[in-house]
DNA sequence: CAAATCAATCGTAATATTGCAATAAGTCAA
DNA sequence: TTGACTTATTGCAATATTACGATTGATTTG
């Protein structure tokens, strides 16, 4: 169907599978590197870093934004993106959480 | 064209969004989720407990098991899932990582 | 061996995603 | 105001994903 059963899953669990699906793409991973590496922010210049076209480093944007794990600020004709603190942190923090559940084998298949 | 363009993206990047994206479904989340509260494993309980199709768990455990996240073992009729720890701990170091390199806002838009 | 049981696979339908060209929309500078 | 420039949006085309019924394959038990 390509259609999520959301209804059946736990709040948390959909939340977790949204916030990774919008990281889940090499392109945003890129992207937020280097959002992340030019320390403050970035604009268009994602489009000559990175070897895809206007249009979809747009799109890409607009799902990291989407997901509230970048903001962006219109500064005069270019736009400014930058990560969302919190987000990040929480985010951060759920998988480390989710990861740390998980406590080496004790006795297993 | 639903279809990504690896070959502009470093292995690292790459790997991490395939990682990621074997992650992100709150099906495979909750899968996990089962899996590890379990302690040791599981095999068709999870058709139980998610409240999908035989097929559809069937499908699911097979993307986490392409990407090596967990591992299946044959037990007579049944078959016994785990995680396989190495990949889980390399992941979450992975992703530790990432995490970590964002480190607060200094200056920003 | 036959029946029962469990899991994987196949086939199909209904979306979703990725990528881009073309175009629109916004802002600055002259 | 008109260009020039930057980013967003629209409209495709080409896959990919999700879900399930039906079937197949493997294994145990009667």
């Amino acid at each position: 169907m390509g259609l999520t059963k959301a209804e059946i899953f736990t709040d948390e669990q959909n939340r977790m599978a949204t916030m990774l699906k919008a990281l889940a793409h090499p392109a945003r991973i890129a992207i937020l590197q280097q959002i992340i590496s030019a320390n403050a922010c970035i604009c268009g210049e994602l489009v000559e870093e990175l070897g895809l076209a206007q249009a979809t480093i747009s799109q890409h944007l607009k799902e990291l934004k989407n997901a509230g794990i970048i903001q962006g600020t219109i500064e005069g004709v270019t736009v400014c993106y930058c990560i969302e603190p919190k987000v990040w942190e929480r985010l951060k923090s759920d998988l480390a959480v989710f990861f740390a559940s998980y406590n080496e084998p004790k006795s297993c298949c």
